[in-house]
DNA sequence: ATTATAATAAACACATTGTTGGAATTCAAC
DNA sequence: GTTGAATTCCAACAATGTGTTTATTATAAT
């Protein structure tokens, strides 16, 4: 699976992906040009073509492997049967934590929306637990997942204030009971 | 306040206009150039520069008139001191669907998150009713907002085959009272 | 009908793009 | 260590889009 032998090309990679969640805490995808990118990277613009086709493709790659990581430390704790606990919702918010920096741009304004929908695919394949009418069932899922989301990048922004368990059970309360249960 | 005076000059916003929602059908913003936005509008590309300084900003222009148009149509219906009812939100639901076309592209993958943004500071002018600790409301109301608007996404991409009444319903009950009381 | 304003057309220097061929370097593997 | 292979760097290229300017034509307002 893994075979990036050559350290020269993960040097490279590890370089142009700083240089991006650099210049992306600055400006918009779209306004960081590929000559910019290696410029800040330090990288032969020919060497970046070698690896990518454009920023987005690297942007791309970059949030494959955030969606990767956080699938496989989700796999360890979601069983299918299951609908979902405090205890895996707060194991995804200590992933964010930790990967804060990250989070926060993928999730920000600069980048497309990409991240946020594979986030969200990922986050529906945890169960929840509610009866209703086949039709009304993915209305709900996205309402829930969606606001579950914007929580947790609101979260992230403004400085993490709050325990990864305090917004989990803030999250699930507010998701099975609704506002008039606060 | 309002000085279009010149017919030209509208002929010309228009066509753009028209332009700009037919090619963000097909591809983001930022692939947009000034030059393919003229070609399909059939305006001369010095005329363009001379009212917008980029594709950008024609697209925050269209935003905002939206914006605008929105803001006039709530505040026939809110009170300050009333919360949101089935009424205005059903309002709102109308006001998306007789503007399908633009709701969608605007809210869509291929545009920024300024409109987003926008639509939730508009929003958040409706009071919601709610006692919670003054450290979770903000949250609270992210929540609402933000999984508000992506089902009203959703149901205008998916063909608006539910009536503004029955999704104003829908939304307000799982807010209020969350996924189990389905 | 006259005047003012807007749109057009053509040209410009400049930046970014994506690709090339060859030289220099670094790696891995023996 | 030496060698063969892979990777990076460098310089140059045509192509495209940008933003601005100038003069000319067309249209609106009165």
């Amino acid at each position: 699976m893994k075979e990036k032998t050559d350290r020269r090309v993960k040097y490279t990679k590890a370089l142009l992906k700083e240089a991006l969640v650099e210049l992306l805490k600055e400006r918009h995808i779209s306004k960081i040009s590929v000559t910019a990118l290696c410029e800040a990277a330090d990288v032969n613009r020919s060497t970046f073509y070698a690896h990518y086709t454009d920023q987005f493709d690297l942007l791309r790659q970059v949030e494959g492997e955030v969606i990767a990581n956080l699938k496989s430390f989700l796999e360890q704790y979601v069983d299918d049967r299951m609908p979902i606990t405090e205890q895996n919702l707060k194991g995804i918010l200590e992933y964010a934590k930790s990967n804060a920096d990250l989070f926060m741009v993928l999730l920000g304004e600069n980048c497309d929306h990409a991240f946020h929908y594979d986030l969200m695919e990922l986050v529906k394949l945890i169960p929840f637990q509610y009866n209703a009418k086949e039709s009304q069932k993915e209305y709900l899922l996205t309402f829930a997942i969606t606001g579950c989301i914007s929580v947790l990048y609101k979260w992230l922004v403004e400085g993490r204030k709050e325990t990864p368990e305090e917004m989990a059970n803030l999250v699930l309360k507010v998701i099975y009971n609704g506002l008039l249960s606060f």
